[in-house]
DNA sequence: CGCTACCTTGATTTCGGTCAAGATACGTGG
DNA sequence: CCACGTATCTTGACCGAAATCAAGGTAGCG
């Protein structure tokens, strides 16, 4: 019983806040949404929840743990799209085509809500802010990738690891302590998110240590000097969003 | 009256072929948007159709000419975020927000449609296939971005400008010729979008131009080898995605 | 006709990729 | 508990694609 009652309120936060968008739902309108929401079990590290030209079926939303999305190139090696931490949705990208042009795979133990787009979208046509929201959602995604392209065309290595960090840490600060988190992806990863290469990464990581700018243990990092860290970024961006 | 005619014809493929997007509207609903859409008198080029940080309270569609969407960062140059051709709609970035992020100014003359996103958003929580048709447009958006972010993240110079071409190409076809086009945009236009240098795109231009795969004219471009263009791209895509 | 904006070409520099090798961590089974 | 294999990370040396710097050419416009 009252194991349910933390999966509602859980999903609750999963499909109204995903990627921190406010909402603006009535307790009744997000009972009938949190109906039609499948839970599962935990998703092991590395196992998928969809593959690329799969048959686009569900959105999802991270309940914990956290989600990589990629696709492989001809050449066979992958890019990473995008990382999804616990409150975002992800599967967007496959509305249009019906299918899935990405692959999303577990970076560590991960709990995901299901939400089968059908539902959403007869839903969505009958309660009004549901739709207001799901609009923004996908008009969040698309301003959160046109904000990775700004990094990928103007940012030098440095800049990007450091735009990289400030984000997770801003993603993360609701579920962790801004300063100090987890990086739950390999620096592989890493590196084929912000198109570059993992011996670079490593590198701009221990430059950053040395500089006292972080503090890294493996994957727990500390960012010491946080305005040190968004000189380097280059980015006003940080907070001035969210004031 | 012909004249009235003919903007209802030119908004309804403006609306509702907006990025290429299969439609299903009847033609009652096409009216009814129809009635909701705003036109006005073609703008010059250079004229801006919203700055960065103007409230959002409409989405466009390019109805001739053309449309770049940009942003300046704290050094003062320029980010081309995106172009938008004939049938294509912007401003869907703002929808989260409510504040544009980016600016938009005409490349040449341009005419365009401009949709209050009120009556939008009201009309499409009465017309279901609008709605469907709006999440359509959105994800298809988020596809595009994610795809140019591959293009920055793993793929070289030469491989930029041969994809920017043969997508250029591919959007424009079904208002002009598919091998012959004139590109609105300056040289340097296509240097920020892509992330390299003005005297890289004119590098690459000149020896694709030696290499016999382009005929280039000051802005007029023509395939002369498609077949090698894609090639030069690694761009599996063309084609294969609308069989 | 001359100004300005845009484009091209060449010479030089540099950031970050690639190659190579070692270090560290981790899981499995003996 | 340790030995071994594998995956991941770090560090160094070298090299190349593209940025930067510099200069000249071209075209459109008042």
């Amino acid at each position: 019983m009252s194991d349910h009652r933390k999966y509602d309120v859980s999903c609750r936060a999963c499909s109204l806040n995903a990627r921190c968008v406010p909402h603006s739902l009535t307790d009744r309108e997000v009972e009938i949404v949190n109906a039609a929401v499948k839970r599962s079990k935990p998703l092991q590290r590395n196992k998928t929840v969809f593959e690329a030209g799969d048959k686009f079926v569900s959105l999802y939303v991270v309940r914990s743990g956290a989600i990589k999305t990629y696709s492989i190139d001809q050449e066979g090696d992958e890019r990473v799209i995008c990382f999804y931490f616990p409150g975002e949705m992800f599967g967007l990208d496959a509305i249009d085509s019906g299918h899935h042009i990405s692959s999303a795979k577990a970076l560590e133990t991960t709990a995901i809500c299901e939400i089968p787009y059908d539902r959403l979208d007869a839903l969505s046509s009958k309660i009004h802010n549901l739709q207001t929201h799901m609009y923004r959602l996908l008009s969040k995604e698309i301003s959160e990738d046109q904000r990775l392209q700004l990094l990928l065309t103007k940012k030098n290595s440095e800049e990007r690891i450091g735009s990289f960090l400030l984000d997770v840490s801003h993603r993360y600060q609701q579920h962790q302590s801004p300063t100090s988190f987890r990086l739950p992806m390999a620096r592989v990863d890493i590196a084929n998110h912000l198109g570059m290469a993992v011996e670079t990464v490593s590198r701009i990581l221990t430059r950053l240590q040395n500089n006292r700018i972080l503090g890294i243990e493996g994957n727990e990092v500390e960012i010491l000097d946080h305005h040190g860290l968004r000189t380097i970024s280059r980015s006003i961006e940080t907070e001035t969003l969210t004031p």
